[in-house]
Formats: C-alpha cells, structure tokens, sequence
DNA sequence: TCGCTATATTGACGATGTAAATTTACAGCG
DNA sequence: CGCTGTAAATTTACATCGTCAATATAGCGA
C-alpha cells in the first residue's frame, strides 16, 4: 500500500483515488478527506494538488471511479435474459453495498459534474441503463422511458440506502416489485 | 436579522435553522457551516452547542425544516382533483428550486436520521406521499404502489435538479410525463 | 434578595484545504 | 557524460472549521 522507495510514486493519481475508495469503504464519507487520501498513499499533504489542482478534482475523480463500478456491475452480471432485472437489482446492491461512495457520486455540493474526467463514465452509465429501458444501444436521445426507468431505480436505490424504507413491511419490497406495469418483459 | 439588544438571544434555535437555510440559498451546501451560521444569527460560533450539541444536530434541524417545507409545497398546493399532479410537481419543483436544500436533506453523510428532530417531519412528509400513491391517508404500512410513486418522483427530482437529464431532448420530459401506465387516474 | 441554571462568550486546540517556496528526480540535449 | 529544464513531491505557513474547557451573563424561582 505504501511501498515507495523511490522520490516519484509513479502513479500517485490511481492510488490517490484507490485510497479514497478504501476511506469510504472504512470511514464514510464524513471521513474522506484530501489529506487522508493523501497519507493513506503514504505521500505529504499537497501531493494531490499537482494531480487534481483541488479536493474538488480528487473527489470527482473517485465518484468518476465509481460510476465505472456502477457500470460494471449493472453491465456484467446480465447477459441474456434477465438482463433488465439484473441491471436493476444490481443498481439497488451498489447503493447499498456502498453506500458513501453512492452518496459522494450524487452529491453537487463535493463532485464537479462539469468535470471532463466524470462526463465520460456518467454518459456511459446513462448509455448503460437506456439499453435497460427501451433496448436501443445505438447513441441517440433518450426517451420518457429511459428516464423513467431510471427515476425509478435511482430513487429507490437512494431511500433504500438511507433506510427510509426500514420500517416493517416495506423491508421486503424489492425492486422488481415496483416493475409490475408495462415492464416485466424483458428485450 | 442580527438584531439584538440582549445577552440572551431570546430565539436563537431558529434563528440559526433560519440562518443556514438562507446561507444554503446564497452559497451552496459547501457553503454552509456551523460558524457560519452562528454569524449570521449574530452570535459566537458556539452558541449552537448549547441547542444543538454539534454540527450534526445543526444541519439535522436545518434538514428537518427543510421537509416541512416540502411537505408544505406538495400539499397546499393540490387540493381537489390534480392532487396527484400537482404533489408530483411540487416535489420535482422543490428539487430543482432548492438544490442545496434537498441535496442536505437527504445527505446521510451530514444529517443523522435517527434524530428525533428529523423523525417526525420525515415520517409525515412519507404519509403525505403514500396519500398520493394509493389514497390512504390513515396510518398503517406502505405498499408497493407507494414506494413506487415515492421512488419515481425522487429519482427524477434528484437526477433533474443535479442536471443529470439536462442534455438535448431531454429536458422537456417532465414527472407526469413518466406516469402513464396505471397512474395517471386521479384519487 | 440570593443563588441556580440556562444561555452565551472567550480562548485554545487539532484537523482541514490551499498557497508559496524549496527540494528531488527524471528526461532531453549539448 | 554533464548540464539544464521540467514535472513531481516536500516543507512551511496560514485561514477556516468543529470542539472543548473555562468564564461571564441573564433570567427565574426559593
């Protein structure tokens, strides 16, 4: 983790965001902080800012990281059938299973969304969760579909993360419970 | 605003909620700490432990007010017939005209949920809501129709207000627009 | 009136993000 | 091979933030 022996660390970008993700897994998100990373990969406080210019830079950098998780795990675990089911359910597990990673990747006030380093994967997730929707993966716009789809799983994912869906009887609705109209057929 | 004359402030708890909600409009939610909203209240920066113990319970409060108002905007608003529609764009309206605002309230990072300040206001704006989704107003659990419509309009206020659906073609889809299917029937 | 308690202030401390100045390593070129 | 320029990392310093301990003030009941 901190192995460095020489003066340069070589690819202090990759392990800076690697020690975010692993902050946020151990601490929170109240814990993730620049000069954390920053030990963590076992450099000086300031190293960061020659890769990232500000914590804004390295935070968006790590939630950019997580949206390619995001895709990996809504992407890979379907294949053929159930595609738009494991899609879903594995939006809702991500929340879930990380939940402050989840939270840092849709907070406005740390992530800069105008950041190029976050366009790319947040345009390739929302590619992603289109072919869910309406089966087309061809670029183009999205439909009142797409974004319904979306909406859904996204607002559910969130609430459920944040428990407020932890009172008796709503704990065993899942999200293929709220599919019921117009969506149970796969593409 | 900072008006004072005696030692004691006389109201100083909302002063200080009223106080972030304000700094929340003008400089954001990074914008927004406990010093400085001691300093708009126009009291020392630690007069809010004696109300509120720590940052945590400021913003909790802050957030708790936060969903009265919200709850205030999905009811007034609708009253005979459009109850639905105009509850679902009161909520998406809310979102998007105060971002900062919304994005606290629903920040497990920096409000504790299992506050009691935070418990009420929370558990009504969820009545409020299950009214909408299947028309009962009178206590008892939520079914998935409800968690259905709570899931939908927040993932869509969430997603709009943060410019995630802000691209061409986009942008006219608005919330009802992702109710067609066995919902657009009012109460 | 005399305390008692809630409320507010002052001062200090550690942690954070940022900037300036400095040091170190590496790569290109004579 | 040595020089130099640049990228990368460090040191130092500073303003801001949340928190704590000690103190001061005001209001209220006995």
């Amino acid at each position: 983790m901190t192995d460095r022996d020489t003066y340069h660390h070589g690819n202090l970008k990759q392990a800076l965001i690697d020690a975010g993700l692993e902050i946020l897994e151990s601490r929170g998100l109240s814990g993730l902080s620049l000069r954390a990373c920053a030990e963590r990969a076992g450099v000086s406080h300031t190293a960061p800012k020659n890769h990232f210019g500000n914590v804004t830079g390295l935070l968006t950098a790590i939630a950019a990281q997580g949206f390619l998780r995001l895709i990996d795990q809504i992407r890979t675990d379907g294949q053929a059938d159930g595609r738009r089911e494991t899609a879903l359910t594995g939006y809702v597990d991500f929340a879930r299973t990380h939940p402050a990673l989840f939270e840092l990747m849709f907070s406005p006030g740390k992530v800069d969304f105008h950041d190029p380093a976050i366009a790319g994967p947040l345009a390739d997730c929302a590619t992603v969760l289109r072919a869910i929707g309406s089966g087309r993966s061809e670029p183009g716009g999205f439909e009142a579909e797409d974004i319904r789809i979306w909406s859904l799983v996204h607002g559910f994912a969130t609430l459920s993360a944040q428990g407020v869906f932890d009172k008796p009887g709503m704990r065993d609705i899942g999200i293929m419970d709220l599919m019921t109209d117009s969506a149970t057929k796969d593409a």
